[in-house]
DNA sequence: AATGTGAATGTTATATTATAACACCTGCAA
DNA sequence: TTGCAGGTGTTATAATATAACATTCACATT
């Protein structure tokens, strides 16, 4: 939380009260928490907007990482430092850990044999431009 | 779809005639396709349970891919053996190409600079059992 | 201090995605 | 033949996400 708030300062971006009670649910949550899951913990009559705006705003500054899979987000564990990020979803019990590295390459190989994880589904996602949309700018 | 077919037929999978036609409506398509515009496309009042349990079942028999990424799937381009992968979606056309390797390291170094495509956001997502549940069992 | 501006928020409604629950059917084994 | 299990159809509804527009607030400029 200190951290986020430094960092926010450094970059000039504003730590507003809604999103600021959003960061602090889903970082002191053990599970990653939905979009839905939040908005109750807001209560006074929050609305689905408001969550999301706050999620979008903390994702792109980097404090929170979404879970694709189920729609569900976690406090990311090292927000100070750019980095791919590798989570780690139990199917069990739902907790999620990180686990980071520089180079994702090595990220993947820590995952499957670090902690005592047993992967068992694997998804990696690259967005952004193809070639072709490249060269149409 | 013949690939699809012989898969179905070694494994004694049923590739039912709803199973079938999603599977041919998803191959058929040059982007990603959504359940719902599934659905559209199946036409005589398919309902959505329909589309989702054909997809289910095409994930598992590992005929598609799922984008977590917005929810939509795409059909697999290597049918035949097992395999991670990597998928580069396009955020400006939204076409989505598939990269292959048997070891994940070397999936994401091809991501990057293979084929003129321009990473963004990059997500890495194990699912499996952390170390806990697995001594739970 | 007054005021214009843009970012952020509140509010209402609705779109989109996904599943629950139950009835029926069909092939096949006991 | 009679179960049974997997698959499907059907209806309803749950869960997730966004559009659109009014309002407020911080703050820079005058």
């Amino acid at each position: 939380m200190r951290a986020a708030e430094d960092l926010c300062a450094r970059r000039g971006l504003r730590l507003t009260p809604p999103r600021r009670r959003v960061l602090r649910i889903v970082a002191a949550s053990a599970k990653p928490m939905k979009a839905y899951d939040i908005l109750k913990k807001m209560g006074r009559g929050a609305q689905p907007p408001t969550v999301y705006r706050a999620l979008d705003f903390l994702l792109a500054a980097g404090l929170l990482h979404k879970i694709q899979n189920g729609a569900a987000f976690v406090a990311c564990a090292h927000p100070r430092r750019e980095h791919d990020c590798c989570l780690l979803i139990c199917a069990a019990c739902g907790r999620c850990d990180e686990s980071c590295a520089r180079r994702p390459d090595s990220t993947l190989r820590r995952a499957a044999g670090d902690a005592g994880f047993l992967p068992q589904h694997l998804i990696m996602e690259v967005t952004g431009l193809c070639r072709r949309c490249r060269k149409k700018k």
